[in-house]
DNA sequence: TATTGTTAGTGTATCCTAAACACTTTAAAA
DNA sequence: TTTTAAAGTGTTTAGGATACACTAACAATA
């Protein structure tokens, strides 16, 4: 295959932009969905509540950058992280124009409370509750609410906030926080296990009630063969594929 | 509010990148799902067949540079067009690094073959049958498959591909290729009208049989309205907004 | 040790939507 | 008039979703 030196050939006449990655982060902590924010470290804005970002370095590409922000703040590597939308209005940030490429990312809250990045101060808010955002951060967290609905309307993708271990309680109230709603108790049960994702295990966690709730924990088998295919909302997924 | 004049701050230290959008534009002949693809007018793989592209402008946003990119091929204006993905591996210029973010349009095919964009030599081909295409160009149209299929599965993008006046065979015909399968006439119908999405117009087409078949449009009220609802795929609709 | 309180866990009847299925109508062409 | 090709139409059946209420376990407390 025919290689070019870097050099012969340039589109010299491009403007060319700075590019960022953006992170939203989730987590659940058993009762409400929660994203985590930073203290912004320097100007403009510096000090406001905003995403963790960064810019992309030349040599990476965009899901390596998206995965080195993830760990510079939480320290977690191998976690569900998906493209969201990229936001290139030319206002957007008032010094100089910024793509910005935007990523979301589940994960086990747990996990992230063991470790440190105080650097970035950084906190947990209620989606309900999230403070005002720099730029247009605003719209992309709004974007990323839409997005975790309408994807876990389809697929598994909310077991990635959950610990490896986790009870239906647990999973339920999950499915509750992020819809807004509430679910019958036995008819939840029923199609989650009709589902054959969940292994049921035999200890119990015993810090929500006397009685105790039995754990279960995926089968990964099925959890990637079905990942596509979860509640059964498309016919013949297959063919979507 | 406070303005900042352009210099007083910069990022002055980060890489900055070529930004282009490419498109992959859709089209249905009454019979098979087809992207328009360009001959490239420039080095490198100058004349190969590629996707329709340019670079993003200072001044313009993302979508502005897509509908300007889409109208500069097909002369099209105020056509169904959506982000799809940002391309962003190091290497997938050769020349120089160049972020790419793609949109998938959705065109009348009709209105297309009157406009003249002779200077790209555009040519329709089926989905079946795309030619090699340059750099990551593959995955776009893959992905962009894989999008239309999925979207259309829950709401009532398709139409964006017929003309105004349509007939439910030449919709149904759309289904059928889109998924690849085929559909039980009396069943479609049922589900489609049942959405009220359609008008039944008094003039038929009698252009593919001799008995002619009767015109719909879209009512648009509802078409609006229940855009997020469509084929009821999803439980409470309202609660993923 | 009996009672109370709180959460976990279970089964069935009903309804509704999706799927399967075949014949009649229309109108041009032969 | 007969033939041909596509358009148009209803009903039955099956399966999945929904609604719904009581029992079990266990710790704390009286």
């Amino acid at each position: 295959m025919l290689r070019l030196k870097p050099n012969m050939i340039k589109y010299s006449k491009q403007t060319r932009l700075l590019l960022a990655v953006d992170c939203i982060i989730f987590g659940f902590d058993g009762d409400t969905l929660k994203i985590l924010l930073i203290k912004r470290g320097f100007q403009p804005e510096k000090d406001k509540w905003s995403l963790m970002g960064g810019f992309v370095q030349p040599a990476e590409s965009l899901d390596q950058a998206s995965n080195r922000i993830l760990k510079q703040l939480t320290g977690l590597e191998g976690v569900y992280l998906e493209q969201l939308h990229t936001f290139g209005n030319p206002l957007r940030d008032p010094i100089e124009r910024t793509i910005s490429v935007t990523y979301f990312a589940l994960i086990d809250i747990n996990k992230y409370e063991q470790q440190l990045s105080s650097d970035y101060h950084p906190e947990w808010f209620p989606l309900k509750r999230v403070p005002k955002l720099i730029f247009d951060q605003q719209d992309m967290v709004e974007l990323a609410k839409k997005r975790i609905r309408y994807k876990a309307a389809l697929h598994p993708i909310l077991f990635e906030l959950l610990p490896a271990k986790f009870t239906l309680p647990q999973l339920q109230s999950l499915y509750e926080s992020v819809y807004n709603t509430t679910i019958d108790k036995r008819n939840f049960r029923q199609r989650v296990l009709a589902t054959g994702l969940l292994i049921k295990l035999d200890d119990k966690d015993k810090s929500a009630s006397k009685r105790g709730a039995y754990y279960y924990q995926l089968n990964m088998q099925h959890y990637y063969a079905n990942f596509q295919a979860f509640l059964n909302f498309i016919p013949n997924p297959g063919n979507l594929l």
